[in-house]
Order: C-alpha cells, then structure tokens, then sequence
DNA sequence: CAAAAACCTGACCGTTTGGTCAACTATTTT
DNA sequence: AAAATAGTTGACCAAACGGTCAGGTTTTTG
C-alpha cells in the first residue's frame, strides 16, 4: 500500500515494523491513545485519587514522565476521559419529536443505549463513579447540554402522553428507568456476571438483556411489542 | 451487664446536657456512631483511596488520632461501615415462595427497596462504587449469601412462569432490573435532583417513584395492577 | 480517695504520590 | 549536514498520607 500515511522515506532499506510506529505523528497519536485507555481502566478500578500516574503508565507499557509528557498533569488527563464519556453520550442521542412514532423511538433508544453499555462498560462504570461522587467534573455538562436534551424529550413525551400514544403520565421517570436498566448491564458488569455464573459476558448477553427489556418497557409505556 | 447504662450519680448538682454524652460507655457510642456517619459521607464522595481519615476526622468533629483509636485503621474501618450496607441488605429481604402470591410479593419487594434507597442513599452509593470498582471487599458476601438468595428466587420465578402466573421467562433479568430501578434514585441522587429542578428529593418523592414504578413494573410481568 | 481503666490528642515518622527537570536520543526542517 | 524541533526518561523533590506513641485528662472501680 504505497499512498498510506505520507511516511518520509529514509535510505534505511529496513521496513518498518509492525506495531512500532513510523512517524512522529504516529507516535503521538499511538501513545495518546495507549495512556488513555490506560488511565481509563485505571480511573475505573481506583477511582480518582486512588489511581496512581504510575499505575497507568504501568497499564500503557511507558515511563511515568511520558504520561506528563502528553498530558499536562492529573486532573488534565482526567477531565480528557470523562470528554470521551460525553462525546459518546452523544453519539447515543435519538432524535425525537411529537411527530415521531413512539415505539420506533423508545425501542431504538433503548437498544442504542443497550449497546453502548455493552461496548464501552468502562466508560459507563467511570460515568456512574463520577456522579455519584457528587459529579464534580461534569457540573457543567450535566447543568446544561444534558438537562437541555432530558426535558426536550420529556416535553415531547407529554405531548404523546396527552395525544393517548403512551400511558406515561410522567415520563422523567421513565427516562431514569430506561437509563438504570441499560447502563445497568455495564455498571454492575460484576456483580451480574457473577450471578450468571461467567467470567465475563458472552456475545448473546446483550441480545437477551434486549430481547427482556424491549417488550418489558413498550409495554409499561402501553406499547404492545409486536409477537413474531 | 446491669440492665441499662450504669451511670455514676456525681454529687455535681449540674444537669446533664442534651447532646453531649454522660457515661463511658455513652461517650463511646456516641463518637462511633459519629465517625460512621462521617467516614460514609467521605467514602462515598472520595472513594476507598480518595479517602483521608483527616478528612473524615474533621467531618467527625474529631482529631485524626481518636479515628484509629475507635477504629484501628482505615482498612478496618471501611470493612465495618461495608458491614452496615451488608445488613441492611438483608433486612430487605423477602419471604418469596412458589405458594406465595407474584403480585403482592414483587410490590412488596419493590416497594421496600425503593424504600431504603431513599433512607439511606450514601450507603447504596457506597455499595455501587464498590460493585463497580470490582468488588474487591465484597466478594464473599457476592459470591455466598447474595448469590444464593437470587439464585433462590428465580427459581421461584421461573415456576411462577411455568404455571403462567407471571409472563417473564428469564427472572434473573428481572432481578436485575428491579435492582437498578430502585436503587438507582439513591445511586443518581445527584443527577435525578438536578433533572428536577431542585437541590434535595422532597418527601413525594419516594411516593412519586413508586406509584410510577410498581405499576410499570406490575405490568411488565403481566401481572395487572389495581387501578383504584 | 487512690488505683485502675478508658479516653484523648499533639507531635512525629516512614512511605507514597504528583509533579519537575536536565540530559539524552530521534525525527523533521532548512 | 546542521539546526531545530519533538519525544524519552531516570533521578529527584515537596506535599500529603496512614499510622504510631508518649503523655495527658477524665471516668470508673475497689
């Protein structure tokens, strides 16, 4: 693959190597990415002052001064995790409008919310950790961008609930539900792997938690599931 | 032990006053329950690690080296404010067998855990943040008494199923998600009072959670619920 | 009213931790 | 190829932390 990265060619007829990086760029954006998931995975197990610099840049293979090299200091790392966290919270917004079918978007919603709590736990774990540690870092985030998109919906599902579309009279509730029961699965990975009896989740995990939770919330809300 | 507290009469005329102690065996009780309540408050913002014992020292009202008087050290302590969750636990526990009737058992379930998540929010905080982290302190207790007693229950469930009294085929979701819905208003205390617009839960606001939750959930297991 | 037991606490200590820095190597630019 | 820029890292430091202890006061006991 000639026209890859625009890589300098050096007389050095030696190839580059698999997974070592080729240019500086390379290596940034490798060791950024190494301490992040480090830290993530860290911040999780320890949570703030109990993860230490050192333990994370144990966890991503580098010498502590490389993790202040990228990132200034402690909390600087941090807050880019939690920016992380937010960017895919958003990426799991749902457009929804009085117009919208109510099934549609709250099966959609739920699944979407689903999946991410399966795909990135860690994420969800440090979400949780975060605020019920009071939030500190994300008071801005949760006092704006997130209390903005929670009523918007919750406006819109009291239109549907005045329109008989669904038999929520007070659907902040129900948006906390669907919240709990989703991120659920990722939170308390432990303790629900365990009753299981695993090591950890299976791939078909996640379609069965789908495949109870679906019908179980439409309907609560009123929704009759469709019976294949 | 003579019954009650053994109090020397001191020929001082002086009244007791109210809140500070009398006795010995007052004193210590009195300073124990302190540094419990304190050291729950500081685990819960801070974390195991997070954590100082000045911090909960000064939220205690107490200097730094009465703490590992009472307690010997930080390990110790956390340990014992681990066990008060434990039996807490336990006391919500539900007499659930396959004769007893699904309805009035679930309510009831729901309605107790829902219960004591609004008294003592720090404690489910707490065994949240533990549970996430790994379970590092609670593992026994996850993998013996609680494993058991879910284990137990679905059983139950899955003949309540069997003989179409309930329409949920997997009770262990269900489990799950009465869990999550429920202590999910302790746990997310922080963002629920913000999405409502307020600083604290008020008092309706337990009977707010309930007359939404018993009733969705009721439904989901196709158990109809009374409509007065 | 002593002696004993329980309670209290400021001062101190060894360890751990976040953070800095100077010296070094590798890459990119001119 | 030399200058400039970017990446690397062991060694070091001040601050914070958990924990100890001797010496004190207060309460209980005999």
């Amino acid at each position: 693959m000639t026209m890859m990265t625009q890589n300098n060619q050096k007389n050095n007829s030696c190839a580059t190597e698999a997974p070592p990086p080729r240019s500086q760029q390379d290596i940034r954006a490798r060791n950024q990415a190494l301490i992040l998931t480090a830290a993530e995975e860290e911040f999780v197990l320890k949570s703030y002052r109990g993860a230490t610099m050192q333990g994370i840049a144990d966890r991503a293979g580098l010498p502590k001064a490389n993790i202040h090299y990228y990132f200034k200091n402690k909390k600087n790392l941090y807050r880019v995790v939690l920016r992380s966290i937010i960017q895919e919270w958003n990426d799991g917004l749902v457009t929804m409008t009085v117009d919208s079918d109510p099934k549609t978007v709250i099966e959609k919603f739920v699944r979407t919310k689903l999946h991410q709590a399966f795909a990135h736990p860690n994420r969800h774990k440090l979400f949780a950790v975060e605020v019920i540690g009071g939030a500190p870092h994300l008071h801005d985030f949760m006092s704006t961008t997130m209390q903005e998109w929670a009523l918007d919906k919750v406006q819109v599902m009291k239109v549907w609930h005045e329109q008989g579309k669904i038999s929520i009279a007070d659907p902040l509730q129900l948006l906390i539900l669907v919240w709990a029961t989703t991120q659920r699965y990722a939170e308390f990975e432990t303790e629900i792997v365990g009753l299981m009896g695993k090591r950890a989740y299976d791939k078909e995990d996640e379609t069965r938690a789908a495949e109870f939770l679906v019908p179980f919330i439409l309907h609560g809300c009123g929704l009759k599931p469709e019976y294949s």
